[in-house]
DNA sequence: CTGAAAGCGCTAACAC
DNA sequence: GTGTTAGCGCTTTCAG
């Protein structure tokens, strides 16, 4: 079908050998600049390409990076893809981007299928059901590079970007007691996620420097981060049928967030009269909402183009690398409900 | 670094040739069971993978389809990859996404990254501001699979999938028209676009049905489609500024649907008091907002497991392809304001 | 039933 | 300055 021209081809039709070819398209030093512009004319002039298969195969890499990450069509994770592609594009690599849709299983069988060495390396987010990360680990062993972005595994030593999740959550909380609200409940995603662990702590802590007790049926986990309705719903439920009810409610992610106000809705719960809410979202319409949220957002597209460029750092560098960055990009809060 | 195991290791380690490894991993028929047992068995143990790049270089065929959208961070662009993905990953294909961010210089840059051989088709949606695809006619003569979905040409015979643009388009003028609006004004996005098109028709197929004459100064182009606020906004505010104002406007895309409520909250224009709207919108958030607009939705996801479907039956057929299907998928429309 | 050898397109020693 | 050759990992004749 599709046949597009070969250096043979160059070769044949200009009465040189390959090798020529190849070293005149590639500039060597030690070539006539008559071949050379000759040999560039004619690529040119057939719009040779040189076909990527042949040139992995030879340089064993493929110029491609494998994301991962939960789902495309989510706020986050749409514009940390948005952020890779642009580094990727600017430094001549594809990205082939693979869904967990938030299962382990799925999540082996992308990182497998991407390992098989179609990718020179891996841009993880981990899903919110894997607490085991050995798929990885072996990979990253026999030398596969990876870099964690957003959700983030301390099991392996390599670079990592994350929001500043403790400080995000600190600050939506703050601002919820700092209002005026005292029984604060914290909605948040699977227990095991960096994101939860690092979330639950800001929130804690601001908790803490108010003097408001941590009351333990005030922490609700969705352990695949609110992707089914149901849980969301049996969450919020769980927290509105408490003997001493929240007053408000602190969610830890942008689809928890969105659920948690579809279903207030449904309830026809006045916020923030009756339950006041902040919460982590990277929605861009939140200023259309009925409801003011105060959110937290994350820098997406920067931490989607932070992993890149650490990753491209790995992938280039001459020598094994030994130091790793763990960065960490600031969120920032809306005020909207107060 | 990462050198994953080759048949040349498994012929070494069992004291076979590589075409005998070979054969016995592809279950070919004339092959001692014994030795088919044993292969497989050793493979299994040191999780052997071929190298796709090899496979890609001796099949002439990489298993990957590349994807043409203008934006993943938007809603119908990611839905509709999350369907693309979600098929191709069925059928063992990798998808590499590119954007061009509207642009048509990016587009022929992308697709001609894509193209040099590196995937098998494309699956395409042409920038708001390509009005000539011979980029992309070339590519298609030589023989590259490509299919159309959303924004479609018709100068390339292919497969093509599409929303059903003038009905949703008529669906929402009508709803506007049965409300008791008379002047509707239409906000739509670059005038080459087959959408544009297609919804400028059905809008004004819905005014001829109603006998309200169709008024040139009411019907606004955003060439990029909203990508640029200023070019939302300037649109917006020469429909408000005309002598006879209109009291509706359909709108004809996502981003410029949210464009123009975010404009009218900041004009603090009343929605629907003084101005009704009615868009095309894939966001899942809609019910959520303060202006509740009536909204046609493209069934993005079908439409990307539609075009990944034609794509991959031409990848897959044993004989040219003569017979193209135009396949166009209904809208749903969603009321509102009324 | 198995092995040797060629070839997919390209680069890089190594000749001359 | 240019050609010859080998090899990246795999499949596929062709021999035996």
């Amino acid at each position: 079908m599709f046949e597009p021209p070969t250096l043979k081809d160059i070769a044949i039709a200009l009465g040189l050998s390959t090798s020529t070819v190849s070293r005149a398209l590639r500039d060597t030093y030690e070539i006539s600049s008559k071949t050379k512009k000759r040999v560039l004319d004619y690529a040119q002039s057939i719009n040779y390409q040189p076909n990527p298969n042949a040139l992995s195969l030879k340089e064993r890499r493929s110029k491609s990076i494998g994301v991962v990450v939960s789902e495309v069509a989510n706020h986050y994770f749409s514009q940390a893809i948005s952020g890779i592609e642009s580094i990727a594009y600017d430094r001549g690599y594809h990205i082939i981007i693979s869904q967990t849709h938030e299962s382990y299983e799925r999540e082996k069988i992308n990182v497998q299928h991407l390992a098989s060495r179609s990718v020179d390396g891996l841009l993880v987010s981990l899903s919110a059901e894997t607490n085991d990360i050995s798929h990885l680990k072996e990979l990253h062993d026999k030398g596969m590079p990876i870099v964690f972005f957003d959700r983030v595994s301390n099991e392996i030593e390599t670079h990592k970007v994350r929001a500043d999740n403790f400080q995000g959550a600190f600050d939506a909380t703050e601002h919820l007691i700092k209002t005026g609200y005292k029984r604060i409940a914290h909605l948040t995603s699977s227990p095991h996620l960096s994101i939860s662990i690092e979330r639950l702590e800001g929130y804690m802590a601001a908790l803490n420097k108010y003097n408001i007790p941590v009351h333990s049926d005030y922490i609700k986990n969705c352990p695949h981060g609110g992707m089914f309705p149901e849980e969301t719903e049996r969450a919020v439920l769980d927290l509105l049928q408490l003997q001493e009810k929240p007053d408000a409610i602190f969610i830890a992610g942008d689809r928890l967030s969105i659920g948690c106000m579809e279903i207030l809705k449904k309830l026809n719960v006045k916020v923030p009269d009756e339950l006041a809410l902040a919460g982590f979202s990277n929605s861009d319409v939140l200023d259309l909402f009925e409801i003011r949220l105060s959110s937290v957002r994350q820098p997406a597209f920067e931490m989607g183009q932070a992993a890149t460029e650490m990753l491209l750092k790995i992938l280039e560098s001459k020598y094994p690398i030994t130091e790793f960055e763990n960065r960490t990009i600031a969120t920032k809060l809306f005020i909207r409900n107060s």
